[in-house]
DNA sequence: CCAAAAGTGTTAGGCCTACACCCATGA
DNA sequence: TCATGGGTGTAGGCCTAACACTTTTGG
C-alpha cells in the first residue's frame, strides 16, 4: 500500500467512525471537615431530577485538558485549580442519546463558601458531601468512585492535600483532611513529625485568629523545596 | 429549559463536536531478558518510515476495551492478554489528517517467538528493544514512555510481573523480569524471602529442564489466593 | 479557672538491606 | 572436576506505630 491510499484510507476511517466526545469532572472541594463534590442538575430522560458531574463536548480548537479547564472555570470561582486526568469510559450504551466517550478528570479546589448556583440554562449546581451522595446520571456513579479512589491514591503518593486547603493553614487543618480524605486516623505526633521531615512546608509568622483555644502556627506548602527534592529522586509518602 | 429542548440541544452538540477517536496499544513482551514493544511501520505522510504503537479506530458496536482486545489479537497470537487503560491523549494537532482522540492501553504478553510478521495492508510489525527504540510517529513516543511508568509502577505494587513469563517459571526468571523491567537491582535471598512471604506462588513439583546447571523448582501464580488476600485488605509491594 | 486544641519524646517491633557460602547438575 | 546458577540465614538500621502530659489561649 502506498502514501496515498493510506492517507485516503484512514481519512475514509476518520469519517466514518467519528463520535461524540466529553470531558467530565469530578470537582472535589474540601470545607468544615467535609470532602465535597460539584454536581449539576441533569434534565436529559431518562436521568431528569438525577445528578451528573459536570462537564461538556469538547471543542475543535482546544485540547483535552483545556475542555476540563473551561469546564471547571464555567462554574467555580476558585484560587487554584489541580486538575488530573482519571480514565475514559465508552461503553456503547453509556449516553441515552447515542455513543458519547468521555474522559474523566478529577479537580480539587480551593472553596470558601458551598453557596448553590445555576447553570447559564437554569440548572441547579450544588455541593454535596462525598459520603452522602445521590445516585448520579449515566454511568457517573463509576466514574465517580474511580476518581474518589483515584484521589486517595495520590494523596499518599505526593503532595497534593494542600490544594483542598487555604494558601495557609495549621497542621490540624492538614490532618483532619487527611483523615476526612482517606477515611483514616492519623496520630497527632507522628503525623507533625512526618511532615516537618518532608521539608515541604514554609512556618510562616502568623498564628490562627479567633479561635476559642491556643492558636497554631500557620504553614504554606513550600513548592519550590517540593519541586527540587522530586527532581532529586526522593518520594513522597503518606 | 425543558427535557425536549435539552434533548435537541445535546443531539445538536453530538453531531457538531463529532471527532475521530481510536485506541493505541503498548504491547509489552518479555523473552531473552529483554523487555520488548511491539510496533508497525507507518506510512502516513509525514511519519513514513518511522514506526508507530498498534491500533485502530473504534467501531460502532464496542466498547473501548473491546477494540483494544481487537487490535491486539489482531497483530498477536497469545496464551494471556493483560490490557490496561492508561491514559487518553487528544491534542488538536496530534494527528496531521485532523482530529483524533486516542486513549492508550498497555498490555503484557506472553510471547515465545519475537518473530516478525506484516499487517493485512502489508506493513512490517516487529519487536523492539525497549531500551532501543526508533523514533515513533505522531505523539506515540509520549504515549509509550508514559504507558512504560505506568507498567513500572503496576509492577511495584500488585503482582503482574507473572503476565509476561510462560505459567510456569523460576524464581530467578521472575527476579530477572522486575530487574530488567525496573532497571535496578535486586538481592537474591530478599527477592526469594519477599516473594514466599506475599504466599502468591504455588509451587510445583517439576523442575527446570536441559539447564547446564542445578535446576531450580518452578512456580505457578496462585490466582484464588491472590484475590482472597486482596479481599482481605492485603497490600503488595515490590 | 475551665475548656479546647496546640505542641512535644520515647520506646518497641517490624521491615528492609546487606552480605557469603555450600549444593546440585551438566559438560 | 569445573563452571554455572540454585538455594539458604543472620544482624543492623530505619521507619512506623503506639502512647500521655504540659502549654497556651479565649471565655
Amino acid at each position: 500500500m502506498n502514501a496515498s491510499d493510506s492517507i485516503s484510507q484512514t481519512r475514509a476511517a476518520m469519517d466514518e467512525y467519528r463520535v461524540a466526545f466529553s470531558v467530565d469532572c469530578v470537582i472535589f472541594g474540601y470545607g468544615k471537615e467535609k470532602l465535597n463534590i460539584l454536581l449539576v442538575e441533569c434534565n436529559l430522560p431518562p436521568y431528569i431530577g438525577k445528578w451528573s458531574l459536570l462537564g461538556d463536548f469538547i471543542r475543535d480548537d482546544e485540547d483535552l485538558d483545556s475542555a476540563a479547564h473551561r469546564v471547571l472555570s464555567g462554574y467555580t470561582h476558585v484560587n487554584s485549580i489541580y486538575l488530573e486526568q482519571v480514565s475514559t469510559y465508552g461503553n456503547r450504551c453509556r449516553h441515552p442519546l447515542g455513543r458519547v466517550i468521555t474522559t474523566a478528570y478529577y479537580s480539587l479546589v480551593q472553596v470558601t463558601t458551598f453557596e448553590d448556583t445555576y447553570t447559564s440554562d437554569g440548572l441547579r449546581v450544588k455541593w454535596f458531601d462525598v459520603d452522602d451522595l445521590p445516585g448520579l446520571a449515566f454511568d457517573h456513579d463509576e466514574i465517580l468512585s474511580s476518581c474518589y479512589e483515584r484521589l486517595q491514591k495520590c494523596l499518599r503518593e505526593r503532595p497534593i492535600g494542600f490544594e483542598l486547603l487555604p494558601k495557609e493553614f495549621t497542621l490540624s487543618q492538614l490532618r483532619r483532611l487527611y483523615e476526612v480524605v482517606l477515611n483514616i486516623e492519623l496520630d497527632k505526633r507522628n503525623f507533625r513529625r512526618k511532615l516537618k521531615s518532608l521539608n515541604l512546608l514554609k512556618e510562616t509568622e502568623k498564628l490562627q485568629e479567633d479561635v476559642p483555644h491556643r492558636p497554631a502556627k500557620l504553614f504554606k506548602f513550600d513548592h519550590k523545596q517540593y519541586i527540587s527534592q522530586m527532581s532529586n529522586g526522593l518520594h513522597f509518602e503518606l
